[in-house]
RNA sequence: GGGGGUGUGGUGGAAUGGUAGACGCGACAGACUUAAAAUCUGUUAUCUGUAACGGAUGUGCGAGUUCGAGUCUCGCCACCCCCA
């Protein structure tokens, strides 16, 4: 019998044993309760890193767990396959997309493979397939039929690098792209739409529904979303019939108002320009369109803007007011018009400054100076002044009956805003989704007919980096007739944002293999929603929120034929969300120069010098990246310590959702861990039960076996909590090397149940394990262990005994829940006589089990 | 500026309002060894003390509630994230 643990052979034995055994395959049949583990898909870039380590094992140790505990699992994987990467590898190597795709997928699979997870790889989905973007394409057409697809002329945001459009979602507070880095730039151009707005409403108060997942994450979602309610009030322009509708959040302020705004791209603004501010307003306008919406509304940076020569009369009060245009006001938001109330917006009270408007106070703050005038906004809530028969009001209720005034005399109506925008898929790429659209000169935008699909990706196609979409300059497969009526007409060549393709997939894994429909909407029904997603932070707003909104639209397809009003019975996808954090590494940067610097090149890492100039060097833990020199590859700490011991590091290191630091000596102890369960385990003999009396150490071990059953079934229990489950597990193991009961069967259950409660965590090691130690079929099979809790009953427990509140020791008692028992046990001990010697006792609290505490006087 | 979060030994982190620091890492000491590695044993919050049992302080700071607060409440401070 071998008897040193060698993960290298056992790993890789076990890995081919259960794939030939198909252990992991999804069980379709029985009527086990159902449980859906999902760990967010990885974009196969080349090489497995440890932050998708850390996801898959998370999701992989709550599958098996839930197996063991008589769930029938679905734990599929598969690949977001599309994307900017793989055609700039064919740009740069000469390597078709589609080749280096799946040559990455390949290998990034083998990488998986040898962490040993217990993933159904039958279901396996890349979203470059044509089987899978099929479905894709069905689900845009249904988007069409629906009027939720469209196409619009807008201001977007555009990619100089990528030569690509981009979604806001997808520009980053610098205005830069998330993926280039680039600075985005404004661009007119006709781009297709999901119109994800028409469910703001549903996606903000569904949010209520998800209490399984992290606050942080749905208000961020809110905050996306951003509603807003206020009112669109009219502003009739001088001298003509025309208005200006603006939206404002705050109607109880249109007394004070003391300008208009367009914004520059507004149509009206060309219309009321006046022919002397004429060339002011065009050169402001073409200055515009080269700044990012971040410096154009930011609180911090001075506004500018332009008098259009044109006045404008407010309403409520018949005054004539002046029309400008400003950075500060975007087109795409609202009416593209606001209202100026400088001394109750921040923005406005800037603007009115620089540029000499009337500040008119109508909301009193209260406790203010009556006469001086305000020194900034004033923009909280107040009693309105200056604001004829509203005055007196608090400015709450006023906003609600300016509204209702508004209404009465014409002047607008009440609205509700949302920061949230229809979002934008059309990309000029190639390697993505083909839009199915051909745009005819007689029938205009024509649906490709559904029995047409998949519309593919034309293979004969050059990289060259230039000029744009390759796909537009395929004449073979652009010019196409006309479905609707055989003129000759041409493709769309914009393909889809890949976030479209990443945002229904879970939906497909349930019925991977359907080649008939997107799936079978019972079978998708049955599985659906997942129990359990696992994934980064960063998709926090981007692909969860589109993830929502695709589900609540594929919903709402409604099914037909088959006498259902819906498609899907849920309405969202994901019941808990666990987000782990980063997986950080000791970085090395020298401060005089802010390069970091490569470990390998540091001589004396305690006192960490750059080798170049010799400055010491700041050490600290950052994002695993190339650019740091602090990436950690996965595949070299799996050959040195085995996948077992990279998982149990990786989830012992910290609690899932806190970030990981990465450090060589943690991960050492726990291969010392393993070695000593393995030499634990691998001694012990099962005996046959002896009958009787258990004795002492008998039954503490026992009691200590079935106290980390409870307490590791209570941490893998919807906390999720792997860290401590893991400390059990060593407790128990410190437990049974100590025990003295070495010959008794309560010894030999102490080691089995351990081998079960270590099997998610390390499955490799402790199915080695088993087989070594005379048990048949796989451990990862067995059921999953009871506490029984009159096991946990302990004969003797450790009183503590306070004397006003503090502790001053502890006595052995016999168990006893008697209150009166305990105190006089308490009474009794020397501890009591030494602190309340003479004095009185004025009261005494006992805690059954735990504690008694004397007041004394 | 708004919203959310975090703050505990040398270190990662544990603690249903009930013995703060579990478990691990590191460090120190010892056993084994010619030696090292591996393994095993012990010590390890701070200050202080005795012959010995010990005592005081301690969870960012300051208040409060409570018999009792790392935990609950209020006010600060620092850092992080998201949105402006």
């Amino acid at each position: 019998m071998e008897n040193t643990y060698n993960p290298a052979e056992i790993e890789s034995k076990w890995q081919q044993s259960w794939t030939e055994q198909n252990l992991y395959k999804t069980d379709t049949t029985s009527t086990k309760p159902k449980f859906y583990a999902l760990s967010m898909f990885p974009y196969p870039s080349g090489n497995l890193h440890m932050g998708h380590v850390r996801n898959y094992v998370i999701t992989d140790v709550i599958a098996r767990q839930k197996r063991m505990q008589g769930h029938r699992v679905l734990h599929p994987m598969g690949w977001d396959a599309f994307g900017l990467p793989a055609e700039n590898a064919a740009i740069e190597r000469g390597i078709h997309p589609a080749t280096w795709t799946y040559q990455n997928i390949a290998h990034m699979r083998g990488q998986l493979q040898k962490l040993g997870l217990s993933i159904d790889w039958d279901r396996e989905v890349a979203t470059c397939s044509p089987e899978y973007y099929r479905w894709t394409q069905w689900i845009f057409l249904k988007f069409y039929e629906g009027g939720l697809a469209y196409q619009k002329d807008g201001m977007v945001n555009w990619d100089p690098i990528d030569l690509t459009v981009l979604a806001n979602e997808q520009v980053d507070g610098e205005g830069r792209s998330w993926r280039s880095g680039a600075i985005v730039e404004k661009k007119a151009l006709k781009q297709w739409y999901f119109k994800i707005t028409d469910y703001a409403e549903q996606l903000l108060t569904d949010l209520e529904q998800l209490s399984g997942w992290p606050e942080k994450v749905r208000t961020m979602q809110a905050n996306w979303i951003g509603k807003s309610i206020g009112a669109n009030l009219e502003f009739p322009i001088v001298g003509t019939d025309e208005k200006i509708a603006v939206f404002t959040t705050r109607p109880d302020t249109v007394y004070g108002v003391s300008y208009v705004v367009l914004a520059p791209e507004h149509p009206l603004t060309a219309q009321v320009t006046t022919p002397d501010q004429k060339a002011a307003v065009d050169a402001f306008v073409s200055e515009i369109k080269a700044q990012s919406e971040i410096d154009r509304t930011a609180e911090d940076k001075p506004k500018r803007g332009v008098f259009t020569g044109a006045m404008a009369t407010n309403p409520f009060t018949g005054a004539q007011v002046p029309i400008w245009i400003a950075d500060y006001v975007l087109y795409e938001y609202g009416t593209g018009a606001v209202m100026g109330v400088p001394a109750h917006d921040i923005r406005d009270f800037k603007f009115a400054k620089q540029y000499d408007l009337p500040i008119t106070q109508v909301i009193a703050a209260p406790s203010q100076n009556a006469d001086a005038p305000l020194a900034a906004a004033y923009t909280e809530a107040g009693t309105i002044m200056n604001s004829s028969q509203f005055d007196g009001l608090d400015s709450v209720t006023a906003k609600k009956s300016i509204i209702d005034y508004a209404e009465q005399q014409g002047y607008g109506n009440g609205k509700i805003q949302y920061k949230l925008r229809d979002w934008l898929i059309s990309r000029q790429r190639y390697w993505g989704v083909p839009i199915p659209i051909v745009h005819c000169p007689n029938c205009g935008a024509v649906p490709v007919p559904e029995a047409d699909l998949p519309v593919k990706l034309p293979e004969d196609v050059e990289f060259t980096g230039k000029g744009g979409n390759p796909l537009a300059q395929l004449d073979s497969w652009v010019n196409v007739p006309c479905p609707t009526c055989g003129t000759p007409a041409k493709r769309e060549t914009d393909t889809m944002d890949t976030f479209v393709d990443s945002s229904w997939y879970f939906l497909r894994y349930p019925d991977a293999g359907n080649d008939k429909q997107i799936f079978d909407s019972n079978i998708t029904n049955d599985w659906m929603p997942v129990d359990q997603y696992v994934g980064g932070i960063e998709h926090a707003v981007l692909h969860l929120l589109y993830a929502r909104f695709f589900t609540k639209i594929v919903r709402d397809f409604g099914a037909g034929d088959k006498g259902q009003t819906k498609f899907l019975t849920f309405d969202e996808p994901f019941k808990q969300l666990l987000t782990q954090g980063m997986v950080q590494s000791t970085t090395y940067k020298n401060p005089q120069t802010g390069k970091y610097i490569a470990p390998n090149s540091i001589t004396d890492p305690k006192n960490p010098q750059d080798p170049v100039t010799g400055d010491v060097l700041e050490v600290s833990f950052e994002k695993m990246s190339k650019s740091k020199y602090n990436g950690i590859d996965p595949e070299q700490v799996i050959s040195k310590y085995g996948a077992d011991t990279a998982r149990m590091f990786i989830l012992f290191k910290a609690p899932p959702e806190k970030d990981l630091e990465w450090d060589e000596a943690d991960v050492e102890g726990q291969f010392r861990f393993l070695n000593r369960l393995w030499r634990l385990a691998i001694g012990y003999q099962p005996k046959t039960a002896n009958s009787g009396e258990l004795s002492k150490s008998e039954k503490d071990l026992r009691r200590f076996v079935h106290h980390a059953i409870q307490a590791i079934t209570e941490d893998l229990d919807g906390e999720y909590q792997f860290n401590t489950a893991i400390s059990e597990l060593m407790k128990l193991s410190n437990a049974i090397t100590d025990a003295d009961c070495k010959e008794s069967p309560v010894y030999a259950d102490a080691i089995e149940t351990l081998m079960i409660l270590a099997a998610p965590f390390a499955p490799h090691m402790v199915e080695e394990l088993w087989q070594l130690t005379g048990h048949s079929g796989s451990v990862h099979e067995h059921p999953w262990c009871q506490f029984d809790p009159a096991a946990l009953e302990a004969d003797e427990i450790t009183l503590v005994i306070q004397i006003m509140g503090k502790t001053r020791g502890t006595i052995q008692v016999p168990a006893t829940k008697d209150a009166a028992t305990l105190e006089a046990y308490a009474r009794e001990s020397s501890i009591t006589k030494k602190f309340a010697e003479g004095k009185e006792i004025k009261k005494v609290i006992v805690v059954p089990g735990k504690l008694v505490n004397f007041i004394i006087g």
